[in-house]
DNA sequence: CTTTGTGCAAAGCCTTTGCAATTTT
DNA sequence: AAAATTGCAAAGGCTTTGCACAAAG
């Protein structure tokens, strides 16, 4: 099922997708099934500006994504500048156990023709 | 009240705060007033590990934190080359509109002492 | 038969909203 | 007196849990 998928969507929204499609299946299970997955590393798990998590199927070494803001579409993508970068800034300030969160989001070449740009400012 | 914070809070925990120090607030008040905040840029916003929002009083440019994953202790940090890496990057993926969040967690000099380290594995 | 996984409904948690009361202008 | 703000309680939305039942080994 989540092999199928070409981006981030939210445990609701797979659920609603199986029952489309004829699967006859609680949304309990699919939360269960999806905290496992993460947990494993399985799926990736980001949060949604709307606070609502979303889940992803993809490689298993660390990197981030290109998500379109809209859609839900994500590409992977590797900084290692920025890890780096991340690291040994940390460690400047005595920070130690460091790990850090990057996504960068937009709208994809498909969505940016339908969809009004938003206007909130910059984050 | 919130100048005084040194670090990312919940509204919950700012609230338990305020009453603590005597003041008669209700926790819808804080939200509100939080929300109102963010929207005008006068608080940073982020979402905790755990799905709570944390708001954070700090300057009003351009900016991404180191935090502490224990005690929510923020410092702010600027990365100009990460900004022109994420922007040209999606840019070549032909998306528009492009933000990006970025935030690295640790474990602040003083928590380090205290807190045993987590075992998760890299995100 | 024991173990594992599933569905449904109920509960939990953070957050938002409705509304009357209070404060401010 | 009108307008804006607040407190409290109720409602909303996403996620987790309890429990009985079905599926798998």
């Amino acid at each position: 099922m989540l092999t199928q998928l070409d981006g981030f969507r939210s445990a609701q929204e797979i659920h609603a997708a199986m029952r489309a499609r004829g699967d006859h299946v609680g949304l309990a299970t699919v939360y269960r099934n999806l905290v496992l997955m993460a947990e494993t590393g399985e799926v990736d798990v980001l949060t949604r500006e709307d606070g609502e998590q979303v889940y992803f199927r993809c490689s298993r070494q660390h990197h981030h994504h290109l998500v379109c803001r809209s859609c839900g579409h994500a590409i992977e993508i590797t900084g290692p500048a920025v890890e780096r970068w991340a690291d040994a800034l940390a460690e400047q300030h005595g920070y130690t156990n460091i790990s850090h969160t990057l996504e960068v989001f937009g709208l994809c070449p498909k969505c940016s023709l339908t969809v009004p740009p938003h206007t909130d400012g910059p984050p």
